[in-house]
RNA sequence: GCGAAAGUAGCUCAGGGGUAGAGCAUCACCUUGCCAAGGUGGAGGUCGCGGGUUCAAAUCCCGUCUUUCGCUCCA
């Protein structure tokens, strides 16, 4: 375990050092979970993005990509179910220190009475044998009516108190029931506190005719919206896929592990849209296709995992995570998501507007179902990034810290270097890169000792070194030494651009 | 939000009421010249922030902010 912290430390500290991540505002003590990416850190993020894009959008006929806008028409987020289901009512007990759903903990104690009614059903079904019938019994035995009706009315009266949003009389209700801390027994409680997941925000100069917005807490509704416009204008034939990347907003209560879980982050979606019936075959497709995906960057296959939901959200049929072995355990990388017709269905009643695919074979037209795959670009950033950072010991006993990143995704291709700064070195060193650069990131370094020079792309990632010495002014070759072998070849200048290219190719990538 | 630990130079950390420290990094110059840690010189800090105690606070006390870990939550 100390290991583990340490390990993550050492990563927050080398994104730092190098250029990858800072905290935001940090000169102002910095804002709770809240990080910038620097000048190394966006080409990464910016790489891997575009990996993903092309993988996506590039790769399938059928799907295209869209860029829609952080606010929304308020309605949206009613449709979808995010201003319900998206804000709980908690509540703290004091000596255990323990918190929970106020409605989950009363509806636990319903469950319990539900329990009585149970056992005595079975009592009577004893006592009656071949004659007894569940039905009447429970319709007509009076302990058992007592019970039901008691649930009835507590369950009731917590639905009004929910909907007014009267939380002293949750909090009353609790304290009637005598619901005790399953972890302390005790009945200390905190009062019950609202907790929205959604940013609000008002659209509108003065106060008083201001509307009301939220900061979209995820990308997919943007895609749903905008599903009659896109199938129609791009003359989409189902199945077929609109993907999408931007930033999404949650007012977690708690956001932690650094660029994990942000209340502002990035993801990278996409919504597939399939014939009924067909979407546990989309659903198992997906699932494989973005698992190879991943397992494409050469992480390590052993760092990856399923974890397939047993709770599902209310619009899910089916959900399974990818999960990947972080610094502090396995955890999400990325959702796949069978949503049924559920968001269609919903916009369309919101909207009373058709959203509908005309099936030209069947003659009919119908609501589309959605298999949806969800990745956090800030997660994978951090996966990517803390599994290439090692430290290597040599044969010499000496160690290095090497970023290793997938070349394809590394901010700087190539580091050209003259051996000396003199005799003219460093100036056909310039003369490379001004011919590399309109085709890879470069860098030029001319300070201390080359060996340091190597060691410093190594800890920064890029997996390409050029030396230029004396020699390289008589045969027009160089020394490209490889970031993770260390292994040093003597190449013409002309060849350079084939090598690079050749290795950070997305085809052999993806392929 | 609760509990624990921490915050001193860009990074890693030492110090512990009386002049602000080290290693690495950084900058300039010299030297070497294909795998980091050669020489000289420089820059960088009101020791997270605010208040209190004291002749004197980076150091003791209180508060606060931020981070990490655990709990909790997680569409």
């Amino acid at each position: 375990m100390a290991k583990q912290e340490d390990l993550f430390k050492k990563v927050i500290s080398h994104a730092k050092e190098y250029g990858y991540v800072f905290q935001s505002s940090e000169i102002y003590d910095g804002l709770s979970a809240v990080y910038d990416y620097a000048q190394n850190g966006v080409a990464l993020k910016k790489n891997i993005r575009n990996y993903w894009w092309k993988a996506m959008v590039q790769l399938h006929e059928n799907i295209v990509g869209i860029d829609t806008a952080i606010f929304m028409h308020p309605t949206t987020w009613k449709a979808s179910g995010h201003v319900d289901a998206f804000s709980d009512p908690l509540i703290d007990n004091k000596d255990s220190k323990k918190r929970y759903r106020a409605d989950v903990l009363i509806e636990d104690y319903c469950a319990k009475i539900e329990k009585k009614i149970e056992k005595e059903v079975a009592k009577a079904a004893k006592r009656f044998g071949d004659t007894f019938n569940k039905e009447e019994f429970i319709s007509t035995n009076g302990r058992v009516l007592g019970y039901q009706e008691k649930i009835n009315n507590i369950l009731s009266r917590m639905g009004k108190s929910l909907e007014k949003e009267d939380l002293a009389d949750v909090k009353a209700q609790i304290e009637e029931l005598g619901i005790a801390c399953p972890v302390s027994g005790s009945k200390n409680w905190t009062d019950v506190k609202q907790f929205n997941l959604m940013f609000g925000t008002k659209l509108g100069a003065d106060a008083a005719s201001a509307m009301d917005l939220y900061l979209r807490p995820e990308t997919a509704q943007g895609i749903f919206v905008n599903f009659a416009n896109v199938q129609k204008t791009g003359r989409m034939k189902i199945p077929f896929g609109i993907a999408q990347t931007g930033k999404a907003f949650r007012n977690e209560i708690v956001a932690r592990q650094f660029i994990f879980r942000m209340r502002e982050f990035e993801q990278m979606e996409m919504q597939f849209f399939v014939k009924p019936g067909t979407q546990t075959e989309w659903y198992e497709k997906w699932k494989e296709n973005r698992l190879k995906w991943h397992l494409s960057l050469g992480l390590g296959k052993d760092n990856y995992r399923f974890h397939d939901h047993e709770k599902l959200a209310h619009y899910a049929d089916a959900a399974s995570d990818i999960e990947f072995k972080f610094p502090f355990g396995f955890k999400e990388l990325e959702g796949i998501h069978s949503r049924t017709d559920f968001d269609l269905k919903a916009h369309e009643e919101h909207s009373g507007k058709k959203l509908r695919f005309f099936d030209p074979e069947t003659k009919t037209n119908y609501v589309p179902y959605v298999v949806e795959t969800s990745v956090g670009l800030d997660r994978l950033f951090l996966a990517i990034f803390s599994n290439s950072l090692v430290t290597e010991t040599l044969e010499d006993g000496s160690t290095r810290v090497v970023l290793k990143l997938p070349s394809i995704l590394a901010p700087t291709k190539v580091a050209v270097f003259p051996l000396l700064k003199k005799d003219g070195l460093p100036e056909i060193a310039h003369d490379i890169i001004n011919n590399l650069k309109f085709d890879f990131t470069t860098i030029y370094d001319e300070k201390d000792a080359v060996g340091r020079r190597y060691r410093r792309q190594d800890a920064n990632g890029t997996p390409f070194c050029i030396t230029v010495d004396h020699q390289t002014k008589e045969d027009n070759t160089v020394t490209i030494r490889y970031r993770d072998t260390m292994l040093q070849e003597r190449i013409a200048i002309n060849d350079i651009a084939t090598i690079v290219n050749k290795d950070i190719s997305f085809k052999k990538w993806i392929g």
